[in-house]
Parts: C-alpha cells; sequence; structure tokens
DNA sequence: AAATTAACTTGCAAAAAGCAACTATTTCGA
DNA sequence: TCGAAATAGTTGCTTTTTGCAAGTTAATTT
C-alpha cells in the first residue's frame, strides 16, 4: 500500500483524477479552475509524476494544439473504485460536500454496475461527449 | 473529496490507518516499527489530526499506564472500504506487494462479507486478541 | 533508587508547497 | 502579417512541512 501512497499519497493527485472521473476535465486550464486552487507548478508536477507513474497519458488536442488532452491509462481508471469508495465516506461525514442522492443510491443499489458506467466513460483519448 | 484529501490525504494517514486495520497495531510504537519509518514526531502529529478529526481515538492502556492504545471511531472503520479497494489497486500494480491470495480471492468472492468481518474486529476499544 | 521503556517534544537542516511573475507556443483577429 | 490573447508550463522566492537526532517526562521494572 505504500507504493500506492507514494504514486497517489497526497492531496493533489487524487484531486487531479477526480477531476478527470467525476467532472470531465481533460485540460491543464480545467484541472486549474477547479475551486481547490491548484498552483499551476504543483499542478505541472503533478501530471508529470502521474504521467511517469503511468496512471496518466497526455496527447496534443489537434483542434487546438496548443493545448494538450491528458485522459487516465487502464491503471489510473482502475483507481476509479477507490474513489467511488472517498465519495462515499466523504457523503457520510463531509457536510459541505453536495454529493448528489442519485450518485449515492446508484452506489447501494448497484455499486458494480455504477463503476463499470464510470469506467466505460474513461476509455484514454476517447473524445469527450458534451 | 477535498475533505477527505485534508484529512487523510497524506503518505503516513492511511498508513497508519492500515497498520491498524491490517496489521492489528495499537499503539506508538507498533506504528513507528513498520517498515516504512515513520518518525517520532510525524508520527504524533498525524495521531493528532486524526484524533482531531475524529477518525483515531486513544486510551490510556490500564496495563502499562505508560502506554495508550489507539483504535479507530467509526469514521476510522469507515474508511475500510477505500483501504481495501487500494489495496486491490495496489494488488494489481505493485509487484512487491506481498499480498495474499487468500485475500484477493476472498475479495472477489465476497467483497461485503470480507469488508463486514474486517470491520467487526474494529470495534473501537476492544481489546486485542492474540 | 537506578535503569528501562514509552510517548512525545525540540532544534535544525533539507525538501516540498505556495505565490507571483515570466516565457515559449499557438491561435485569433484587424 | 503583425500584435494581442490564451495556454502550458517554468523560474525565483518565501513559507511550510518533513526528516533526523537528541532530549524530556512519566510510568514501570529490577
Amino acid at each position: 500500500m505504500s507504493y500506492a501512497m507514494d504514486l497517489f499519497g497526497d492531496k493533489w493527485s487524487l484531486l487531479i483524477i477526480r477531476d478527470i472521473v467525476f467532472y470531465d476535465k481533460q485540460f491543464f486550464k480545467e484541472f486549474r479552475s477547479s475551486k481547490e486552487k491548484i498552483a499551476s507548478n504543483i499542478l505541472s508536477d503533478r501530471i508529470k509524476k502521474l504521467e511517469s507513474a503511468g496512471i496518466l497519458v497526455s496527447e496534443i488536442y489537434e483542434k487546438q494544439r496548443s493545448q494538450k488532452v491528458y485522459s487516465l491509462t487502464q491503471k489510473g481508471i482502475d483507481l476509479v473504485p477507490v474513489l467511488v469508495e472517498i465519495m462515499i465516506w466523504s457523503a457520510k461525514y463531509d457536510n459541505e460536500l453536495a454529493i448528489t442522492p442519485e450518485f449515492l443510491q446508484a452506489v447501494e443499489h448497484d455499486r458494480e454496475g455504477l463503476i463499470a458506467k464510470i469506467k466505460a466513460k474513461l476509455i484514454a483519448g476517447e473524445p469527450r461527449t458534451e
């Protein structure tokens, strides 16, 4: 488990992954705009570390070549169950968290199905459907 | 989710909780002796933070009043599913991790049952059975 | 009563985080 | 086509956190 902690055992790494998984984010500027206000040098550093850990990949965004599209590898996608459990725990103990009752109900009713559904959306490089 | 990250989003906090959950540890010196070699001031600090977050509680160990027994609150116990998912992920990607095949099989076969079993062992203040 | 053991605390050097400003590309618009 | 804007970083600097070694306090143990 200390392997896992070395790779994403810090405040920011999991938040970046959360942004990809739950908020559909793909771009540097999108990660910057999340409410936790990550500094650009830290974001840059974490992206680098997550990439070299094989959790994240980037590619140039052809429609706008000054940007990069970030997506999760399979190794990253396999973190979804971890995120889901953290969400469930947070839903129970964080009064600030605006988690949808639908999400909670979906988890309770069919955890595996929900995870499969979230994962399906995350196939690396797949363009976002909006 | 940033609530969760603020409380245990660092390398050491989850390792302490892991030690309690999976290695049955209860004492300061036991946490110190884990292979990751946490420094005593950091351990002290993390215990304090986890206690004020309501995840951990301590009580004086009556058999030896210079020691404290640490155990998880319900809030801490509810992190077990998170730990289990991290274990599963680590089992897949960390070649160093000596996870027992029994554990993996138990998770696959009956995840809820395994979690319930682990949780049952963790009732706060319950003395360790050895 | 002296020596041990446990749980911290303190002091200090090194590493990491956070902030603001800067740079290199790419694109967009006059 | 040239200048402005936007994006993904980098740089420099200060503050905070970590990590290590040694010290302290209180409870056993001998």
